[in-house]
Formats: structure tokens, sequence, C-alpha cells
DNA sequence: TCTCCTCCGCGCTTTACTTCA
DNA sequence: GATGAAGTAAAGCGCGGAGGA
């Protein structure tokens, strides 16, 4: 990611918006210049999974004994929820071949009792890589990373959120850098114009610089050092020179701010 | 076309664990 | 070494959208 802040001006246009929806999830940020410049636009695409076959058991199994399932005292939708949360956990475990007795302690420890599951190095790079690959997994490729991690398919799919989640926070960090960067210039810029702005003021204000002078040195244009007829529509003045003076043009200039 | 159901991803939150002063 | 605050990451929870029946 880049951004080309030699285009922008005085007038930018800045516009960050958060899209989410089930089939992507988008971070962009539109830095929209007044001189017609391109855009740049961040995206964070995430591809949804294709629709991933498993199967529903219903709450009949011993889980109904520890942890979570305790929260939920009535027949309520949420335990309805977990229950299939569960169920769907089942399914994967053993559609992912994760069916040792120790597995089933680790299990025990670490969704029942909800002892913390720390991943190891490897699993976790083995996890970085998958996500530079995709961002979003389908069924058969969390299946295959849970088989090849000996973790069950949930927990990878829990990594993989978390893991958009620090990249979207980290995105946003950093777009959030850029616009307080480019708002400090601006504040710089437009100081430096609110100045030169009184400063013209305080020009127009005061007497032109030909009154001021002998009448004698009025036969002598100050610009081109030509003896003139001492007629005013020929005679350039230094204040006529500065009847056209030198604005800062927004929309000819690069800007400080970016 | 509408409704219901299921799946999935996301935001927010909780909690176990680690690090550091 | 003990301890508490702060940080980190795995996991829980609820919601809404998509899509199939």
């Amino acid at each position: 990611m880049e951004y080309d802040h030699s285009v922008c001006s005085t007038r930018l246009v800045l516009g960050l918006s958060l899209n989410s929806s089930s089939s992507s999830s988008t971070v962009k940020l539109n830095t929209t210049c007044s001189t017609n410049q391109p855009s740049t636009a961040l995206d964070h695409k995430c591809v949804i999974p294709s629709f991933e076959p498993s199967l529903t058991l219903a709450l009949l199994s011993n889980h109904s004994d520890h942890g979570f399932l305790h929260r939920d005292k009535s027949f309520s939708n949420m335990s309805l929820k977990r229950e299939r949360d569960v169920g769907s956990d089942e399914s994967e475990r053993v559609l992912s071949g994760v069916t040792s007795v120790d597995d089933v302690e680790d299990d025990d420890d670490c969704v029942n009792g909800r002892k913390k599951l720390r991943l190891t190095k490897s699993q976790s790079a083995l996890l970085e890589e998958a996500f530079k690959h995709h961002s979003s997994l389908n069924p058969k490729q969390k299946q295959e990373l849970a088989r090849e991690l000996k973790l069950r398919p949930r927990q990878v799919e829990v990594w993989f959120q978390n893991r958009r989640a620090r990249t979207k926070l980290k995105q946003t960090e950093m777009n959030f850098e850029h616009l307080k960067k480019c708002c400090e210039k601006l504040t710089d810029e437009n100081q430096r114009l609110q100045t030169e702005l009184q400063e013209l003021k305080a020009l127009k204000r005061s007497p032109p610089f030909y009154m001021q002078l002998p009448a004698a040195t009025l036969t002598m244009c100050p610009s081109c050092e030509r003896i003139g007829d001492a007629k005013p529509s020929v005679v350039k003045s230094t204040y006529n020179m500065a009847a056209k003076p030198h604005f800062f043009n927004p929309f000819t200039n690069p800007s400080a701010a970016c």
C-alpha cells in the first residue's frame, strides 16, 4: 500500500468507508484530490467461502454438563445456536479425523473448561502462511488445514476471524495516521494562506506606492525605467503590478498537505 | 413473493495467559 | 520470587445478510 502524497492540494476530500457484508468485508480509504487526480483506494477483500455441508447434532451429549451451556437455562434461540455449534464441531471433528483420546482431552480442556489454547509457533506460522494466500477459507481448505494442524476446524475458523480482525484494525490505524498527517498539513497550509491574505489586505489598504513619491519621479516607470509622459494610464507603478498579484492556486499548485 | 431455516462473517466482549515494571 | 497492571490472543455471543427449501 502506498500513497501518493504529491498530488493533493488544499481542497481535499477524504472519505473513509467501512463496508461489511457476509460476502465481503471492505476497508476502503478514498483520498480524492481537487486536482482531478486519481483517487487512491485501499481495499481489503474477504471472499466468502462456498456452502459447507455439515451435520447438525441434537444436544444429547455430555457437553451440557460443562462450560458455556450452563449459561442457558431455558431452551432459547441462543442455546439452540450453541447446540448447533457444538454439533457442528462434533461433525467437523469426525470429518477432520481428530478423534484420538488426546484430542478429546484437549477439547475438554480448551472448550468446556475454557482453558486457553496456545498455538505453537509452527501452527501459527502455517496459519499465517495460509492467510497470506487466502484471508478466508472455504470449507475444504478449513478441513485440510485443521487436519494438518491437528486442530478442530472451528479453531481454524476462529483464528482466521481473529486474524482478519487484526488486519482490519491495523489498516484502520494506518488510515487514521495518514488522515491525521493530512489534517496537520492542511492546518499549516491554511494558516499560511490566512497570513498571506492578511498581508494582501494590508497592502490594498495602504496608499499606492507612486502616490508617495515626489512628482518628478513619476516620469520614470519603476518597472521598465522608461521615461513616461505622465499619463496615469501609461505609468506602470508597483501598485499596478500588485493589482495582479500572485495568488496561491490550489488547483494548479501542489498542496503541501498531500 | 414471502417465510423459515441454516450457514457464515463480523463486531464486540470475555477470559486465559503472558509480559513487564 | 511475588504481584498486579497492561497487553495479547483464543473463544463466546449476538446480529444481520445470503441463499436454499
